[in-house]
DNA sequence: GTCTATACATAGATAGAC
DNA sequence: GTCTATCTATGTATAGAC
């Protein structure tokens, strides 16, 4: 690995562990354990530096979340991508750099968060919309709504466990999450037959306990029997 | 307001807008308008100004989500504490510390942070505890799980909003954690009824409608029955 | 209590030798 | 390509006058 690269990954830790405003470029010299010449003969200065190292963080951070785009059942890439293990206490690479005053200030490297967060949060409405058209969520909830809910809490997490200095509330907020995830699919597992039975009790009621007709395949029985399939 | 009074509003702001690290003694008596010599006579430095200061923001934001303790229906006081105005772009005067590398370094403001965000888990904990015992959210989620979760989803969205420079992504982080509520709430709401409803058509299964035998009552029907009223 | 003057370290970058 | 020397501005704090 040439200087120019110990230079873009002694940045990219720095930026991740102090930011950028609080990083200098003697920290980063000293990281990647060469001269001041070298890094201004590879780069602009400390901006230039930061940019390619971001740029880097991203790229990895997006592949680290790649598990929204298997092949997978939706709810079940949702719940999973929920779980992902990560390093609360150390935070984000990307969603640290927002509290950044000189990120900021700074039109192209905001711009890089920016987009990342984009692209993220169109994964997570995409894999949600999945799941709606599969019957796995309800319908009536805004797949773009909900996709920023799951970015916030993801990166919330972050900031519980960074202020802890503990892993445990982001785990905590991330089980929160996929219960309040698991009602909502139950809910939306249950909605069709659920209506059906409720119409059924109430034609049973209307009707006469003794009136007779159809009883075993009502569609009481079916719901039941589709809401095993579902699982 | 006197020179000392001036000088932890001032700090207070600038821990706000720019962060601890960031923020120099130059900036902060500028902003008050007081020289040095007023500084170091009524504090002993920047870390002294800055816990002084953080204590006033950290007092301020619990105040401000006072609402967890009003008089009003638990589930009520989730969501209208979800729904909240918050500067989204100007971020979370205390979330906005922990990814500062000189706080995170600080034992002493790190600890301030850490205190105000148990404190504020204890009140969601608390207020969501009420809305379960009170069969407004079911009674399968952990209250200290959500707990977090909605914490995370406020910080998060403060992160997508500073992100982006727009209010937007938080609003609809929001609305996202509000749905899942009410997704939520609404299945606590039908779980007594549908199992009074649902044993009640058990009733009427076992018992048969034609007089006859069991045939209806099959494990099929019991486990949708039982799955309605577990959920 | 408040001011100005001063001190010393670090941030960020440039110059020029090798 | 890499190094050391140098430069200016700023951060943080102290000294001492008024």
């Amino acid at each position: 690995m040439g200087s120019k690269e110990r230079l873009i990954e002694a940045t990219s830790e720095l930026l991740w562990e102090r930011g950028y405003a609080a990083t200098s470029p003697h920290d980063i010299m000293a990281l990647a354990g060469v001269g001041q010449g070298s890094m201004y003969h590879h780069f602009s200065g400390k901006h230039d530096l930061a940019v390619q190292a971001l740029r880097l963080s991203i790229e990895r951070a997006m592949d680290a979340n790649g598990l929204l785009d298997s092949a997978a059942q939706p709810l079940e890439r949702l719940r999973a991508n929920l779980f992902l293990p990560r390093p609360g206490v150390k935070g984000c690479r990307v969603g640290r750099m927002t509290q950044d005053p000189d990120v900021l200030a700074d039109p192209e490297l905001l711009g890089l968060v920016a987009e990342a967060f984009e692209q993220m949060h169109r994964k997570w409405a995409e894999t949600i919309r999945e799941a709606i058209d599969a019957g796995q969520l309800p319908g009536n909830v805004d797949p773009d709504d909900l996709a920023s809910a799951f970015q916030a809490v993801i990166q919330g997490g972050y900031v519980l466990a960074k202020a802890s200095g503990d892993q445990a509330p982001m785990d905590a907020a991330m089980r929160g999450a996929a219960a309040l995830l698991d009602v909502a699919a139950t809910s939306a597992a249950s909605q069709q037959p659920a209506i059906t039975a409720e119409s059924s009790l109430d034609q049973i009621l209307r009707h006469g306990v003794d009136g007779g007709e159809d009883m075993a395949a009502t569609p009481a029985n079916r719901s039941g029997g589709n809401r095993l399939g579902a699982h």
